[in-house]
DNA sequence: ACGGACCCTAAGCGCTTGCTCAGGTTCGGG
DNA sequence: CCCGAACCTGAGCAAGCGCTTAGGGTCCGT
């Protein structure tokens, strides 16, 4: 597999961020926006984990919240892509949203620095900056639900209430960034098919 | 039913905060935690809110940080009351944990201001103050585990992974908190009614 | 050898932060 | 009518914040 120009959710996580320098620094800020959140990390505490001094940061990037901004993007774009592959990937709708399930956790569970930043974070962002992420969520929202409306127009499915089994299966997937701990007991793939098998009763017609 | 020091999850949200002045600081400081964060939120502000200077705030607490447990022990004391009356509310495992889920969740959405605090601000607190809190969090996985493994055991569920299971469902309540909106198309009961049915279907032996 | 593009830092500006403190107001009991 | 306790405020301090700016190394093509 090459490892230029990749798009996919995982491998390479930030080599789209140049020149390196900025990259050094993004990543920086993921850490510690994901170690103490976004308004308690100063810009002096990214610039000095970066190896930087604090005005160097302005090279890069405008503001603080540009930064918040731009792994806010990247890891929305990731964590869709990431579930529409799952979406796209064919077989019947059971298998669709099982793989949907285990692939977006999984997402939430190896690169959960990321994600906490990604899903718990939104509010720091300027107006305009928000609105962009908040299309992103919605289209996440839209791929879910198709796979389970197609599920119980196929007669998989038993789903009494689809937009708010929708958001339950988000909802679910996305704490996951919130309590995953590296030095738990349960791997990003055991955790993904766990809840792709709870998530699949939910919505199951029968057993 | 009397007014007077009631120690459930619902009435009288602050009543045991006294005196007045110290509760209308409390109350403003949930406000402010909710709306913008525990690190992004001002002294002044919160201050401000209650219709005082910023310094009557340090007549009634010693830190911002004081404010921040009060508020959180109080909250998780609450959500914890709600999570064992349901428990210890006799009925089969499954009417326990749906009677659980659906108190539970009504508790996340109805009083989601103070929730979204308690459930994602622990980080700010100090030491001593978190650890305090996380023993509470545990009480609440033992009482939810306790309700699923008793029903496995009388053969009413089918969960393959009880710990895991307990996880994924306190995680799918909790993170009510985080979306739930008094503008959205379903009520607090609503919400529990769903949820609730959600959660049985994850552990149910058969339909 | 040299000019300039690029990248970085030291120093610091203006402002806000959590918090303090001396003093003023209010009010019931004697 | 005065006292003392309870409660609150105006003013402000030291520290830390996001961000700016003047200037200095480094390395390229020529």
């Amino acid at each position: 597999m090459s490892t230029a120009e990749e798009t996919d959710g995982d491998s390479a996580p930030w080599a789209e961020v140049t020149p390196e320098a900025a990259r050094r620094l993004l990543v920086a800020a993921v850490d510690a926006f994901a170690e103490r959140g976004y308004h308690a990390t100063t810009t002096r505490d990214i610039a000095g984990r970066a190896g930087m001094s604090p005005a160097a940061l302005y090279i890069h990037y405008k503001t603080k919240e540009e930064l918040l901004h731009r792994i806010s993007r990247i890891g929305h774009d990731r964590a869709l892509f990431v579930l529409e592959a799952a979406a796209d990937g064919g077989g019947t709708a059971a298998e669709r949203l099982a793989e949907a399930v285990r692939s977006f956790v999984r997402w939430h569970a190896e690169r959960h620095t990321t994600a906490r930043v990604v899903q718990y974070e939104l509010d720091a962002l300027g107006e305009e900056h928000r609105t962009e992420i908040v299309e992103l969520r919605r289209r996440s929202d839209a791929v879910v639900r198709r796979i389970i409306g197609e599920g119980v127009q196929a007669g998989e499915f038993d789903v009494p209430d689809v937009p708010g089994t929708t958001l339950a299966v988000l909802s679910l997937c996305i704490d996951v960034a919130r309590w995953f701990n590296e030095q738990g007991s349960r791997t990003p793939d055991e955790v993904g098919e766990l809840y792709a098998g709870l998530v699949l009763r939910m919505v199951a017609a029968e057993r």
